[in-house]
DNA sequence: TTATCTGCAAACATTTTGCAGCGAG
DNA sequence: CTCGCTGCAAAATGTTTGCAGATAA
């Protein structure tokens, strides 16, 4: 029920060499440069259907576009993103999935999920830009 | 340098009596309602400067767009929304904070800031909504 | 063959901006 | 009187969708 075409693949291959979280409309032009030739709908419509099989991660910018990663863990987790160069650190983070469970409890809400990302200066950066 | 209009007076009773995160577009219908006639787009410009001198909370919503709240704590804290009614508490966790810092730390990581918001279903709207 | 997928362009939703006129201080 | 503020409509973004033709299985 999902085909594998040439468009599918690229976008793929592309995710597998791409560390950091990237907007649908970079990834177009990514793909552009690199000679693949995909539009931009069909980049949305794959990366929904990625996100919706949970091969991605999104998360949303600042300005609330949405941004997509191919993540290691297939788990739940966080992220630690580095604001200057976009480098990715992924968090296990125990205290965090207790912390929330806890607070919904104490609120009697049910089916409590959450989000929670970090946005910092990576070190590389820190010293490039002058501590 | 901040002057007084009776658009931005009757965005800030609003606010005042309104407990739940609400958007620009849905803050200027309840403008409407009430009678008073503010432009969308001042509300959108309103909402901008309130953010941007800590009056209002901003948050991004499931699909992007910006919410708005008048919060009762002036300091840094967190929310959990009900998906349902919008019905929001404010949540004040050391724990997170502590996390956070531990994490910017491990991964040498500066400026580590953080963005965590818990989203369920309130025990009202589990009622009601049969379960 | 045939149900999916794709590209394109049009449609949408949200937010921003240009500009002439209004009005708080 | 003056500059900031407002409304309106146009524009800019980011994302979705309708449809005819292409294509994987």
């Amino acid at each position: 029920m999902q085909r594998m075409t040439r468009q599918r693949t690229a976008v793929s291959e592309l995710l597998a060499g791409t560390e950091d979280f990237r907007s649908a409309q970079q990834l177009h032009e990514m793909l552009r440069e690199r000679g693949h030739s995909v539009g931009l709908a069909t980049v949305y419509r794959t990366m929904q259907a990625l996100a919706e099989a949970g091969d991605v991660d999104v998360l949303r910018g600042a300005e609330g576009e949405a941004l997509y990663r191919q993540c290691q863990r297939t788990s739940h987790h966080h992220h630690l993103v580095c604001r200057e160069c976009g480098r990715t650190v992924e968090i296990d983070s125990a205290s965090v999935e207790r912390w929330a469970a806890a607070v919904g409890d104490a609120h009697d809400f049910i089916d409590v999920e959450h989000t929670a990302e970090l946005f910092g200066t990576c070190a590389a950066c820190a010293a490039r830009t002058g501590r």
